[in-house]
DNA sequence: CTGAAAGCGCTTACAG
DNA sequence: CTGAAAGCGCTTACAG
């Protein structure tokens, strides 16, 4: 026993009177052991606090039970509850979650992904990311499994998990449309190249001609996922030679900012202008007036991210990528 | 060279012609190199994408340069923000962060614990938890240095970075009964066995008694960091025999909590009731109305804490535990 | 049902 | 300025 700090198998085996070889197989279970001896070793286990090394096991089997969920920014509620599911159905699996946010300065984003390489992630969720080509080259060719939360099945590598978000923003729109008789209605989305804010945009569009109405082309405008980029693009749409009716929003953030603006500008809400979101983060439901919004299930498909990863890497899966939906909800407020 | 993956030490060594000490000396830096020797090894690490396998630099060195955070739930803005600060400085020096929520059960509190010290993480980062003795005992057995985010550098393990929260909420109170002259201002904790609600705890006690107000113990309630916590003890404040003018919230999600309880029975805030929080989360400044707290710098504290544990595992430090104290900023807005 | 031994890929005393 | 070799703590073919 070594005097300096934990028990290592050896010690374990050495206190048990068996070989380290059976130690092994008692904690793995991938070979039959005797009763008697496998009690013999559980209780050496329990007495000493033994727990394999994760470093010497991942030496060995060239895994690091590590899983990656890489997002744009953790103070997103939505990401941040999209964390919190990862993590909690990866630990049931016995593996650790580290979440990287994309910086902000396109150079530095390659330093981050060179990061999640160099340290051996065993799979990566990829929440909304830069589509832009190579930057994830690098850890796709390692082989790792990934989870896409957005875009179509065939749009890119791995399996992919999410609500249904084209549905989701269809239904906003169609409410609008229908239930609210707004005609000129607005889209502000956040960056055109990144996923998933693609489905909404698309849903958008649909949901419009699906009802005979043409897409406003010079009421659609793209900033980015943040209550700033909804300021900035309200204030763009607020000042078109023909103004919107309602304006539909990537994701709540930016409807927050939206507010924002309206408010400046002593715009009532809704009775100038509509505002909607998309998540239904908590906030939505704070601001004034409160959020009509989309509720996306964040925790669960955190959740749900973790069991697909964790499905492949420990070998319960191993068919064709696939494509996980789950329900959204229309959540009818003030602001629209 | 293997065909099936990445290049490895003797890779680079065989290519570049030398012998995998000279690679690791290049690599690390640890030992002289002649100018030579060194851009030959450079170039070939460069040519084939070289980087070191942590778990066999792990293995070899005891060290994994994984950094652990514990919070309650990373929901909480004030810690998504934390953490994105840890983050980012932690990865400047070449450490991973690991966030782990600590669950609300009990039992499954020392389960959690037990995943980070199976994991052999480097250094840990406690933000608000249980002093509850025995959970943290194993990680620290392990010798591993420990940030806290709260609470007197005496009253535990490790370094301490905080924001001076006594004072803090001391500036708090005495703007309440000096500038705007409240004179009954109850309390809502979050856990009261748990830091950092202790500091925020005594400044208010400090600001009355200094003030020559008598505290008001039937006006001083425990509940959690919630907003749900905040409505459950707004509500037990507003049915005592004697209501508070004033309600001092722990932190800002209590604070909103209160403002929905006041809504609810139609108090105006602050005609009726006075409300305030602490951190200054994004969400303060967006209900209605707006909350007078206290800038709580999350980001920097991340980033300061990351400095404290890099500094001793790196071995630049090796003093005494240390307090690093950040400014704090009184935030006067509608809610008092 | 059990064990001896190889080997994963590094770092670092030891030696020259 | 450079290299040969030990050894970190596991898992798993191989053998009985």
């Amino acid at each position: 026993m070594r005097h300096n700090g934990r028990a290592t198998i050896v010690d374990v085996a050495t206190t048990a009177g068996v070989s380290v070889t059976t130690v092994s197989h008692v904690l793995s279970g991938r070979r039959p052991v005797s009763a008697a001896t496998r009690a013999r070793v559980e209780e050496v286990v329990r007495r000493l606090g033994y727990q394999a090394d994760p470093s010497a096991r991942g030496l060995r089997t060239q895994r690091t039970r590590l899983l990656g969920l890489v997002v744009p920014d953790i103070t997103n509620p939505f990401n941040a509850e999209l964390a919190a599911g990862l993590q909690e159905a990866a630990l049931a699996e016995d593996y650790l979650t580290v979440v990287c946010e994309t910086p902000k300065e396109p150079s530095r984003v390659r330093a981050v992904m060179r990061q999640l390489t160099a340290r051996r992630i065993d799979g990566l969720v990829l929440g909304r990311y830069p589509t832009d080509e190579g930057v994830l080259d690098a850890l796709l060719a390692t082989g790792a499994p990934v989870v896409r939360l957005g875009g179509r099945l065939d749009a890119g590598p791995g399996d992919v998990v999410h609500a249904a978000e084209t549905e989701g923003m269809r239904d906003l729109v169609r409410h609008l449309v229908r239930d609210r008789d707004y005609r000129r209605i607005g889209f502000i989305g956040g960056a055109p190249g990144a996923e998933p804010g693609g489905d909404r945009h698309r849903g958008y569009r649909e949901a419009l001609t699906e009802a005979g109405l043409a897409v406003p082309e010079d009421l659609v405008v793209w900033t980015d996922f943040t209550r700033e980029g909804g300021r900035a693009g309200a204030a763009r749409l607020l000042a078109a030679a023909e103004p919107p009716d309602a304006i539909v929003c990537a994701n709540d953030l930016i409807a927050i900012g939206a507010l924002d603006t309206a408010r400046t500008s002593r715009l009532p809400v809704p009775g100038r202008v509509a505002i909607t979101g998309y998540d239904d983060i908590e906030a939505a439901a704070l601001v004034s007036p409160a959020l009509t919004t989309v509720l996306n299930p964040a925790r669960e498909i955190g959740r749900s991210a973790a069991r697909v990863l964790t499905d492949r890497l420990d070998g319960r899966e191993d068919g064709p990528a696939r494509e996980v939906l789950l329900a959204h909800r229309l959540v009818r407020r003030e602001s629209a």
